[in-house]
DNA sequence: CTGTTAGCGCTTTCAG
DNA sequence: CTGAAAGCGCTAACAG
């Protein structure tokens, strides 16, 4: 059997509660003892029981999540993830709630993040719109001791306790290399569909595509970046003027949410041969995957990512120390052949 | 606050005992009682509380992982992930040990899992060589009650309660279709570098690349497999033999562990112009991929795959469902830019 | 500064 | 068939 605080304070002739003291590093223990019971926790090579510390300790986390609202399939799915991990919140003690403003608007995000401090809630995970009102909202949790975390999109120099996403500069040079190998030496230009430059996970993605391609044996043009604010219907316009322009375009890089418009404007125009690369793995990307008019999908695992922000700030919350390299998020490559099961069945992992 | 078994009893009008028994449903409950406390149950909506229960329930699970012995890295990975799970063994209530046997040795597989049918240990988790002395062995271990999961490599029509490891033939299809891709019009026959064909999950890689490449637009040469025993040595040999005796080699798929001897090989013959597909993310992959030798590596995550193989044998050992949809496996596509953190480092997810 | 005691939510004897 | 009571490993009052 493991040893447990009874062993220790046994073998060190002190009672539980000092244990519990020096373990918790509580104050109130005078150096000798402290040293005697540091002792005993060496010799017996004692390790804590997180799951009966966190069941004597009744105490909850309130975390909320503070996400775009609209129908961005990325984000309803990052959504799904949060009440699925509700689900477990039982035995973690933590309780999730779920906020959502409009997509890129600084100024509703700032005030959400504001309500979140009001109602004094334990941490909170924020899909960061780059600007100021929000560095300084985020400033005011950091003031107030709540821990926060942007998630997907990060906040330059802001006072953000971590950011729980990709390297999307990375994540650019990724798709900028297969788009690059994809082609071989076809002849044609390449477009680029984002959201927003407003946001700091396009403008990375951008500039780690831009750097790939330049890197390639074959120089390539890349047209000026569409910005289709994440909306089917103007991406599908900005897309199909594009086609019209530029008869012999020979990729898409669609580095946002504006997949639907993008794969309905390929239909338009009836051109499968474009080599296709897009981000995150929905129900449009999937299928168009399938269908063959997508190439490869770029993807942040959702459920990662929410379990990760749970993890941190559930760690920030308590004054422990956050392991940097477990909280990596990688960046998934999916091509036809290596779907995952379905769309809505989970890997838990 | 959430309802636990003490507002189920109080609700029900019974005694915490019996709402255990229901809640477990464990025999002993008249059919009244038992309706009433789970009326009471979905009443409150009742989750229970596995963190509690796993403590009270102060049973350990003795696990043992079967696995190759010898300089696969990939194997030793597995080992390293097993017992890096040790280490969180504690809250899970298992004990974690290691069985190595030669690689692809029906014989002394078998034996070890006799060994572990005979130390009685609540579950087995076995890298399998399809072969008739392994089947009955498992086919022993159920007998005797034992829940078995077949791991990374399976096992051909035995009782194995489960298989944990990826989709080989859809791991082939993959490194079929991006060789096709990457190769595009480029002529030249490809070869295939094999560990042997008497594991299952090598056979399987094979047949999923042939059907990707019969499917591309060009038809391409696929040479004899070359069967290195994972060994380095061995693999380095035949596939120097294979670039001399074959000039217009325009790839390689190396399915198996012996990418230290194809790296060096290629190495020998300055050869760096070859598409190189191989398997699993290891030191040397990773560096052959970072140098430009490796063009992309399929990986199976160890880590991911030892705490599912876990996950599976508590619940079987439990007598509780698996859901199959968390278990699944992702075949992970790393090229030079999305490499994940370190080689040692763990994203714990 | 240190110890005693009563739980957290669940399981498990052992009596009834 | 059902209930009372004792604990799993840890924390948190409250006394000394």
């Amino acid at each position: 059997m493991r040893p447990t605080v009874h062993d220790i304070a046994d073998t060190a002739g002190v009672s539980l509660a000092t244990v519990d003291r020096v373990l918790n590093d509580r104050p109130g223990v005078r150096g000798v003892t402290r040293a005697k019971v540091e002792a005993a926790i060496a010799a017996l090579g004692y390790v804590r029981d997180v799951a009966a510390a966190n069941l004597a300790k009744s105490r909850v986390y309130p975390l909320v999540f503070i996400l775009p609202e609209g129908d961005n399939p990325f984000m309803r799915g990052l959504e799904a993830e949060v009440r699925r991990a509700g689900l477990h919140s039982a035995s973690e003690r933590t309780r999730l709630s779920v906020v959502t403003v409009p997509a890129f608007d600084a100024g509703a995000l700032a005030q959400a993040i504001d309500g979140a401090i009001a109602e004094n809630v334990s941490g909170i995970a924020v899909v960061a719109v780059d600007a100021p009102e929000v560095s300084t909202a985020v400033g005011r949790a950091h003031a107030a001791g709540i821990p926060l975390v942007t998630l997907v999109s990060d906040l330059a120099g802001s006072g953000r306790d971590h950011f729980v996403g990709v390297d999307n500069i990375a994540a650019g040079r990724t798709a900028g290399s297969l788009m690059g190998r994809f082609l071989g030496g076809r002849p044609g230009p390449v477009a680029v569909l984002a959201g927003s430059m407003r946001v700091r996970d396009h403008r990375e993605r951008l500039e780690g595509f831009c750097a790939a391609m330049a890197e390639m044996p074959v120089a390539r043009a890349i047209l000026p970046v569409l910005e289709g604010q994440d909306d089917p219907a103007r991406s599908r316009v900005l897309m199909s003027e594009c086609l019209a322009a530029v008869p012999d375009l020979a990729g898409v890089y669609s580095l946002g949410a504006g997949n639907q418009g993008l794969v309905a404007a390929l239909a338009d125009g009836e051109r499968d041969d474009i080599c296709v690369i897009a981000h995150e793995l929905t129900a449009h990307t999937r299928a168009a995957l399938e269908a063959g008019t997508i190439d490869a999908v770029l993807n942040q695992d959702a459920g990662h990512e929410v379990r990760s922000a749970i993890r941190v700030l559930r760690a920030k919350a308590d004054g422990l120390p956050v392991i940097a390299a477990q909280e990596r998020i990688r960046l998934d490559i999916f091509i036809k052949d290596n779907l995952p099961a379905g769309p809505d069945e989970d890997d838990g992992n």
